[in-house]
DNA sequence: GTCCATACCTACC
DNA sequence: TTCTGACGAATTCGG
DNA sequence: CCGAATTCGTCAGAAGGTAGGTATGGAC
């Protein structure tokens, strides 16, 4: 089978609108298909390379992509960028520079299997030159438009509208079996190149739970989002944590724990994978993974951030900041998996896997309540939600206590309770063009709010920072750039932009990135964590002055300067890796 | 030849 | 993670 | 009563913020 015609199918659903059509295109292509290539042809639907838990990433991202196209269409790299620029999307660009340049392919056919051996083959090695062997092989057969979808996908941004659901459902509608027997297969096995090939063999009910193996997450509705009158007594309260999302499985002395993405991720907490070692029986538990202090208060997630990535902690970090997995429901006890049972069963089953206890655990139970009938629902939300802020979360959890496990869904049987957010106007000082949808517009916005006749970086150039540091930041830039150009511009603490308001100019490392002529004001939300209040306390008084110097004013925004091409730093060309620049690093941090 | 900074990619909220 | 916008089905409205 | 308008559930995509792991290329 060839790549060609899932392409063209993929082209149909970018193209329309209509999910429904988005569906049949897909549906038509699974049909021909059967065997690993379907499973293949599935993933890529659903913009996946790899099967769901492979674990490993392609490492192939915006530089060595356009290695690639330089290499195999002849353009230069400025011509790729522009390209790029005006579809907001590489994939895209890719495609059509084969297009224009006539580097179609005349030669053999490139098969779905090839795809699938290259992707593992990527997978498999970290050598820049090998990757770019590998894609050339593939690349240098394929067509423009299975160029640009081969492009895209292996970029992670398929955009053509027709993840999951709609391939779920294109899925059904190929092999003409019920929906929610794909749903249910998809969020017990996960991945959805094995859930076609059950679908197509008319197997999905023999998808099963397997300790050891993640299933799709529950996930909460915000409360606002709830339509229907809540009734006190069929609901439990919890705290909701701050933490990262984590299932653990434990069979015999095996231990895993897998994250959101359902990536495994045993090997970074070992403080909890013994805790689990020591435990009775077999279990697989849902909670959230967070950074206590010795005295049993959650740390902000930044506490954790440290320890996320981390393949192995030092023996430093294990000691600074512990990790603790505080489960909140059940899904398997070692006999079979109890998703079916009403939560209130869940709980009582999941109770009898209490670890050890104190506040250091690295493996508590998180406590739920009975809502109470005394009060009015608002009422007691209110003072659940203060308590449990008062307690250091981030808000609560309400569940039904008649609801199953409902794996993969976002339902109203649990609901989340946060902080409605407070709103701070500020000045927008650079923004990057967008990409895909927002190919054309400015997006990515630095903000800044007035302090006397100055302009003050906040926002994403200023997070992390403490109110200190930003204090020190600015009177040091004050002291520079009011000297040298009249004003202040910066975008992180050793990049300082070269003009002041006058004009239009790309900074020298904010590559993309250009000021706007005039400020635009624009609105942020407060939903910081709870340190960071006072840093915005900070940021409100001085947009105080804002008002009473009449540096308010609403303005539009100009189009972007003409984008002239950087001679490259070094002879390799470089390409601005889209929009997701990296401005962060500060090595003041890494200390 | 080794070491180190950094460029790139990825994944969590 | 949150937010927005869109589709399409269900429901209500209006002639 | 029937078609039009509105509401509602669901989904896809964009966006912002942050840090670690690994390969690589230049400095020494």
């Amino acid at each position: 089978m060839r790549v060609r015609s899932l392409a063209a199918a993929l082209e149909t659903a970018r193209t329309t609108r209509s999910r429904i059509a988005k569906e049949q295109a897909l549906a038509g292509a699974f049909r021909e298909l059967d065997g690993q290539q379907l499973a293949t042809a599935a993933r890529i639907a659903t913009g996946r390379t790899l099967p769901v838990g492979d674990g490993r990433s392609l490492g192939v991202g915006g530089s060595l992509m356009t290695e690639l196209i330089v290499q195999r269409t002849g353009a230069a790299p400025a011509e790729v960028w522009e390209t790029a620029r005006q579809t907001g999307d590489l994939g895209e660009a890719f495609g059509r520079l084969v297009q224009d340049k006539g580097g179609e392919s005349t030669g053999a056919e490139v098969s779905l299997d090839e795809v699938a051996a290259m992707f593992d083959a990527l997978a498999g090695t970290g050598n820049r030159a090998q990757k770019l062997g590998l894609l050339e092989g593939v690349f240098s057969r394929a067509t423009a438009l299975e160029t640009t979808y081969l492009a895209k996908v292996i970029l992670g941004s398929l955009r053509v509208g027709a993840l999951g659901g709609v391939t779920e459902a294109a899925i059904a509608r190929a092999f003409d079996v019920p929906i929610e027997d794909v749903r249910r297969a998809m969020a017990l096995v996960t991945d959805p190149g094995t859930v076609a090939v059950l679908a197509k063999a008319r197997r999905l009910g023999e998808a099963r739970f397997e300790l050891g193996r993640p299933v799709a997450y529950m996930l909460a509705t915000p409360l606002e989002g709830v339509v229907q009158p809540l009734d006190p007594e069929a609901f439990v309260l919890e705290d909701k944590l701050d933490g990262v999302r984590t299932q653990v499985h434990k069979s015999g002395d095996d231990v895993a724990m897998f994250a959101r993405g359902l990536e495994r991720v045993t090997t970074a907490f070992p403080e909890v994978v013994n805790a689990f070692r020591a435990i009775e029986g077999d279990v697989a538990l849902d909670g959230e993974l967070v950074v206590m202090t010795p005295d049993g208060r959650p740390r902000p997630f930044q506490a954790l951030q440290a320890r996320l990535r981390r393949l192995a902690p030092t023996d430093e970090m294990l000691e600074k900041t512990p990790v603790t997995f505080v489960a909140f429901d059940i899904l398997h006890d070692g006999r079979g998996d109890l998703l079916a049972l009403p939560w209130l069963e869940r709980r009582n089953a999941m109770d009898r896997f209490s670890g050890e206890r104190g506040p250091r655990s690295a493996f508590l139970i998180n406590p739920a309540v009975r809502l109470g009938t005394e009060a009015p629902l608002p009422e007691q939300l209110d003072r659940a939600f203060e308590q449990a802020r008062a307690r250091g979360h981030e808000g609560v959890v309400l569940k039904r206590i008649d609801s199953p496990y409902e794996a993969g869904r976002r339902g109203q049987a649990w609901i989340k309770v946060k902080r409605a957010f407070a709103t701070l106007d500020v000045v927008i000082t650079a923004a990057e063009e967008g990409h895909g949808k927002r190919a054309g517009v400015l997006s990515d916005y630095t903000f800044a709010v007035w302090k006397d006749d100055v302009l003050v970086n906040v926002g994403k150039a200023y997070s992390g920072l403490t109110d200190v540091e930003i204090d020190e930041m600015t009177q040091r830039l004050e002291a520079i750039t009011l000297e040298r150009h009249g004003g202040l511009r910066m975008v992180k603490p050793e990049i300082v932009l070269e003009v002041a308001f006058d004009g239009i100019q790309r900074s020298t490392r904010h590559k993309s990135g250009f000021a706007l002529r005039f400020p635009r004001i624009v609105r942020i939300r407060d939903d910081k964590a709870p340190e960071e209040a006072d840093r915005l306390d900070a940021v409100q008084a001085l947009f105080a002055a804002q008002v009473e110097t009449g540096h308010r004013e609403e303005t539009e925004a100009l189009e972007p300067p003409p984008r002239e091409p950087k001679a490259p730093r070094k002879k390799k060309p470089k390409e601005p890796p889209a929009n997701q620049l990296s401005l962060f690093g500060d090595p003041e941090k890494r200390r």
